[in-house]
RNA sequence: GGCAGCGUAGCUCAGCGGUAGAGCAGGGGAAUCAUAAUCCCUUGGUCGGGGGUUCAAAUCCCUCCGCUGCUACCA
């Protein structure tokens, strides 16, 4: 049987993640996660915080902290917003773990050892100011091509052109505006890439129709443009230090580029992982060595904008080493969600962040909507008005108001217990023949890992248990056949504890309250394995049930208004 | 500038060579078990503009316009 190793791109560690980067990578790969699990497939779900590189420390700086605390403060915050959002990792690291320094030394020292790295020096900007150099984004000075006075060393936002930081005229540090900065020579790890583009194009060709558009056109873009090598190193002191026996001793003190060493830990947490379990190395490594993987089908979820770091880069890194590592099988990529149309932004606080969004709401709303609404061919875009819309009508009219309009009837008419009597008609073969096809066609749009599509099919499920039981009419016949209307309760019954699996792996809270209006729900609610003919008829008469709160509290017109406000519509 | 994606009903989107679709919103009706929720019916689009290929184009090609993003030391 196959197993699944699923990952999702990592978070960056310099402040709580917003709704775009929830939907971009951990919200999907948790839900495909939990939709495996509840297959019965062994399913290994990584992520971790991204913490190495010039942001974190400056946001650690910009908080009075050192980097190590900020990190690890960090860290518990995210950790404990994605647990919030009910993501099912099985291990949540970091990539400034031990296991990923090790990991990140060796990988980096067989690429050495195999000439695809070599040293070379190149110019960087030293700020006497901060006593560092400066990445090319921190230098600022005037255009030399358009005049623009706040152009950036690595492009000017101006007039859009590429530039170097040693073009700018009168440059500064972006950081503290000091003008004390010079050209040092500093010496460099390149990552030959150019090498590597014919087995890269021939990899990305044989996923030709199992990757999506978006992911594919982004590889290859890179790779018609001609892959440059590629610094793998930089002068910082926050990261995993080049190891003494690479670059002959030129590189004493660097790091390694945190894009170099952010990939790695998925296997770094991997190892995390087993590790904390106190379990062996043949742990970790039957799900990253082939040799010991064959039955791996690896997943990862990101952002477009993560695409050419994991079509090219990790894979470059992979394929180099010459050792057996496991490679990406499938790549899920999303576009952007869009905060009113415009870019959700951390520095700016546009938009609608983890943190208050929990404040505002239970998880599943923002699960449902994001999921319902992913940015899957192209941008989508988040507003107040329509996610609450969309939040009420599903979630609360549709599928709350069915569970709770069965339950409590069978409460006031049928003694709170599952009625046994009269057989199914043709009224429910129908339904059975519809949620047959239905229940096939939503598995298959989650296999496909098609979002949009799989939500509105599971919506369409629900909206089939509206449409049935509005012809049983239980309430009508109560009074003059209770044997027919016995049948329409059971079936209801029946079909809120068939929501309530099918719902799992999208709501996972209130879809275990679902199954609880009927029994105990396990940890994991499987997959309903089997026909709906016999799905659909197991619950033993007179077993009690007991209707739950209300499911989904309705979004308000005030809280629609007050939040809009508060947090900036349009 | 280059590259990529997108432009289909008021809104959000599907369809991607064979008589224009879904959900929401709007209109009408039914029902009254239920969070006034639900169910049925229904209005609504010359598929961004123009040109071409084809028996046939929203769907393929060219061109123009518009929006978004990327452009390699932010991640």
């Amino acid at each position: 049987m196959t197993r699944y190793l699923i990952t999702s791109a990592l978070p960056y560690i310099n402040g709580v993640k917003h709704l775009g980067n929830l939907v971009g990578s951990m919200l999907p790969a948790d839900v495909y996660s939990r939709y495996r699990r509840a297959r019965g497939d062994e399913t290994l779900f990584i992520c971790a915080t991204d913490e190495h590189g010039t942001p974190a420390e400056l946001a650690a700086l910009e908080a009075g902290q050192d980097v190590a605390t900020y990190c690890t403060e960090q860290h518990d915050i995210q950790k404990r917003l994605g647990e919030g959002f009910e993501l099912s990792w099985d291990y949540f690291g970091r990539s400034s773990s031990q296991q990923n320094l090790e990991l990140t030394q060796h990988l980096a020292r067989v690429l050495w050892k195999n000439g695809h790295l070599e040293v070379r020096t190149t110019k960087q900007v030293y700020s006497h100011a901060e006593k560092r150099f400066l990445p090319d984004r921190y230098v600022i000075g005037t255009c030399p091509h358009c005049g623009y006075d706040r152009a950036r060393g690595d492009q000017c936002e101006n007039c859009t052109r590429v530039l170097d930081p040693t073009d700018l005229i009168d440059p500064r540090s972006a950081l503290s505006g000091s003008k004390e900065i010079e050209i040092r020579d500093s010496a460099h790890l390149f990552l030959k890439q150019s090498s590597f583009v014919e087995p890269l194009r021939k990899w990305i060709d044989s996923h030709d129709r199992d990757w999506p558009n978006l992911v594919l056109s982004i590889a290859r873009k890179w790779l018609d443009e001609g892959l440059n090598d590629r610094g793998i190193t930089r002068d910082l002191e926050w990261g995993v230090p080049v190891p003494d026996d690479i670059g002959d001793g030129k590189l004493k003190g660097k790091v390694f580029y945190v894009w170099f060493d952010a990939p790695i830990e998925y296997i770094g947490a991997t190892k995390e992982l087993t590790d904390s379990r106190g379990l062996p190395d043949s742990e970790w490594q039957k799900w990253w060595r082939p040799e010991n993987a064959k039955d791996v089908t690896y997943l990862e979820f990101m952002a477009k904008d993560n695409v050419p770091f994991h079509t090219v880069g990790f894979p470059i890194t992979v394929m180099g080493s010459g050792e057996n590592w496991k490679l990406v099988d499938r790549i899920k990529g999303f576009n952007w969600l869009t905060y009113y149309g415009g870019k959700f932004s951390t520095s700016q606080k546009r938009g609608v962040f983890m943190n208050t969004a929990l404040d505002l709401l239970p998880a599943d709303y923002w699960r449902w909507w994001l999921m319902a609404n992913a940015p899957e061919s192209a941008d989508s875009s988040f507003t107040w008005e329509h996610f609450a819309a969309v939040v009420n009508k599903d979630l609360a009219d549709v599928l709350g108001n069915f569970v709770n309009r069965v339950t409590k009837f069978t409460v006031s008419r049928f003694d709170g217990k599952v009625p046994g009597e009269g057989e199914y008609g043709d009224e429910e073969k129908a339904l059975i023949a519809e949620l047959d096809k239905r229940v096939t066609q939503y598995a298959a749009y989650l296999e496909d890992i098609e979002y949009r599509k799989a939500l509105a099919e599971l919506r369409a499920i629900w909206v089939a248990g509206n449409e049935y039981l509005t012809k049983a009419a239980p309430w009508t016949h109560v009074k003059t056949d209770r044997v027919k209307a016995a049948v329409g309760v059971r079936m209801g019954l029946n079909l809120v504890h068939l929501f309530g699996h099918l719902s799992w792996p999208v709501i996972p809270t209130a879809a275990k309250k679902i199954h609880e209006a009927i029994q105990p729900a396990p940890a994991i609610i499987p997959w309903p394995d089997k026909p709906m003919a016999k799905f659909l008829d197991q619950l033993e008469p007179g077993q009690a049930i007991s209707p739950p709160d209300v499911l989904f509290a309705k979004i308000t017109d005030e809280q629609l208004a007050e939040w809009k406000t508060r947090f900036g519509g349009e």
